[in-house]
DNA sequence: TCAAGCCTGCCTACCAGTAGGTAGGCTAGT
DNA sequence: ACTAGCCTACCTACTGGTAGGCAGGCTTGA
């Protein structure tokens, strides 16, 4: 078996796996196939023979993004916290993630360049941008019957009015000075919100 | 005078114009020099005459956004509305912005590919963001005061999170699967914030 | 007044590097 | 024998950027 022929069933995995990493890091048009070729110790066109087209590839990180939530909320929900515990546990992840990682949400990365994307990707997003929405409108619904939220709002109403708070608050807290400042930035932010939303 | 060495004394303030344009279209490495010079009918190397490396050109157009936030700015405080009004004055231009003219905020299209620009751009963005925050924090000091706007909060809080929820409620509207449902994403979100701001 | 020198705007022609993508062939395991 | 994985070698288009030159208006000094 000569050295530069060796093959591995788990590539289409692992290129999908990088690459959900780089889109995070850099997002989509951040990163190349050559850049995917290098960091595996493989060809270009080797990354091509797995997907075709970067669209391809684009269509699986879709896919990977899903199940990346899924995974995250399936996580949160498994614990038998109260809502609002698992509510602030989806923000201390999306901290980290930011601050720690210094990585994007996928979908958040993917709606920055969402007019430079294929049209298949950008019908995909709107559906993971939903399917997020949903798991916050549940929890927010659940706080509610809890009487740990106020109803002020629908749950609906609530949920996007929070993830467009925690989405922006990341964007923010990355301009300032340091981690540090932008990570209290986020926390501080999103107590706030939670705070006006706490019954009393 | 012959017909292609006509000049143009007026040409770099063009260029940063039509990249402001661009810049907001597609973010600021979604286009190219070869992209300005078709549009203004000249060569590549002439818009290196005028910004000899891009990241000139991405300082240009971080002091033509600064500029151009004045001036809505003082659009807005020009005529003697309520502070509240003038609130949706900025609401409604954003959404004007976004939904018909199909354009992301300055800020917001730099903001997203952060990591990716040249360190001096960063730090003028953060400048940019610090000062439209100031604007709208000054507005809801104002509201406060004339019994607009509750104090549950201190402005400097309310202002971060309204430009959060703002700017999360315009790329979310923006996935949306027309624009008018955008439109009306965009605005039912950022009335139900401002209706829980309401002094009872 | 007229010429020299300079500046601005613009040009052609080029560079190295990278983008996404393709054709065709080798190899190892089933 | 077939296929999955990978290769070399190539393509076109485009990226930001550079070298060097030309036209014409402005300024300055003889």
């Amino acid at each position: 078996m000569s050295a530069n022929h060796a093959t591995n069933p788990n590539r289409k995995q692992q290129i999908v796996e990088l690459s959900a990493d780089l889109l995070r890091e850099k997002g989509f048009s951040g990163f190349s196939y050559q850049d995917l070729a290098k960091a595996l110790g493989i060809n270009k066109a080797s990354v091509h023979h797995h997907f075709a087209q970067k669209v391809d590839l684009g269509l699986a990180l879709c896919d990977w993004t899903e199940q990346w939530l899924q995974q995250g909320f399936d996580h949160f929900d498994a614990n038998n916290d109260s809502a609002l515990e698992r509510l602030k546990h989806y923000l201390a992840t999306a901290a980290r993630h930011t601050f720690n990682e210094h990585k994007l949400c996928p979908v958040s990365a993917l709606s920055s360049e969402l007019v430079r994307l294929p049209e298949a990707m950008q019908q995909r997003l709107a559906e993971l941008a939903d399917y997020e929405l949903n798991w916050i409108e549940k929890i927010i619904s659940d706080a509610q019957k809890n009487n740990e939220l106020n109803t002020l709002a629908s749950p609906k109403e609530m949920a996007q009015l929070f993830i467009h708070s925690c989405k922006g608050a990341l964007y923010y807290g990355r301009l300032q000075p340091s981690v540090a400042a932008g990570q209290h930035y986020f926390q501080h932010n999103m107590e706030l919100l939670l705070n006006q939303w706490r019954s009393q």
